[in-house]
DNA sequence: CCATATAGTAAACCTGGTTGTCGATCTTGG
DNA sequence: CCAAGATCGACAACCAGGTTTACTATATGG
């Protein structure tokens, strides 16, 4: 065997993708055991990104599906949960009678800003770790290898949404 | 605001996040596309896992769930999908009635090669992308930012299992 | 030898997606 | 202007894949 040596001699392929995830996992599991410590037990750690999803001006069901890569049917239900724990409201549109604005209440922004806050929080605690220059690097890296639209969260399952 | 700049006000930190999991997926979603490629479409994303957790030399129920962090029924059904399908069969372990062993079958051991075979060339061709250094730096960056256990998949849904 | 622990299995249930269908409303082309 | 088609939101039925609970059979240790 003549050449480079493949990388995968060193370290079997499927380790980083484990490691991806165990590193997604660790921060969102952070965030979301914050978030139940400062009184939003009910936030599961999918609802974090639909906050997101839906933004400070609001979105239709039919945005928040497409963007969150489900079908409408499903964003429709986690919308009707997240209308019941009270985190967002909908509203006519005035503009078009088939529309509802859905938009986050009070509470809803104060749990977007919450877990922003640990977000980042958690994002210096790992620059602390590695240091802010590898920490660039991971995201520069990342996006290298794996571009493309970052709010594809058809995954379901350990996310666990509605109630 | 005197003292160092934190890492968030250049990025909101739920961005790595969620760069971690699409790299993750893009990873696994290119092995499962070979693998059905490659004459095994039934295999689910999960599987691969699940096969490397059940190795060349075979395990029982409860072991392996408890290595994939499920319970063992959950395990159970895994593994009824699998031997349908032919990928794993069960053995009556003769030192201990209670116990069957769960074995890949020829098939299985097949899938196991393949996947990470393409692993390997993923990882490979992320080197090229990115560098082997940065490489080297995301595994030890992330095992330095996540540790622990590697094998935690109780992660439903997107996975889909069984059948 | 009996009490307790462990392996496997099955049934009922829960969550959270999907597909299929529908009525209501907007939009567009003739 | 109006009919045809597209779009929005909802509801129902179904399905996947987990959990809880409960049971049987076997092992093991005091």
């Amino acid at each position: 065997m003549v050449g480079r040596v493949p990388v995968s001699e060193a370290t079997p392929g499927y380790e980083l993708p484990l490691r991806l995830f165990a590193a997604f996992r660790a921060a969102i599991d952070e965030v979301h055991a914050e978030l139940a410590r400062r009184g939003h037990p009910d936030v599961r750690p999918m609802h974090g990104f639909v906050f997101q999803a839906i933004g400070t001006d609001g979105t239709t069901a039919v945005d928040l599906a497409a963007r969150l890569g489900v079908t409408k049917q499903a964003a429709g239900k986690t919308i009707a949960a997240l209308e019941r724990q009270g985190y967002v409201e909908r509203a006519a549109d005035p503009g078009d009678a088939r529309r509802k604005t859905v938009r986050l209440t009070a509470r809803g922004v104060e749990v977007l800003a919450l877990s922003a806050r640990v977000f980042d929080q958690v994002q210096d605690r790992w620059a602390a770790v590695i240091g802010a220059d590898r920490l660039a690097a991971l995201h520069t890296d990342l996006a290298a290898v794996a571009p493309g639209e970052l709010f594809r969260l058809d995954a379901p399952g350990w996310f666990g949404a509605d109630r």
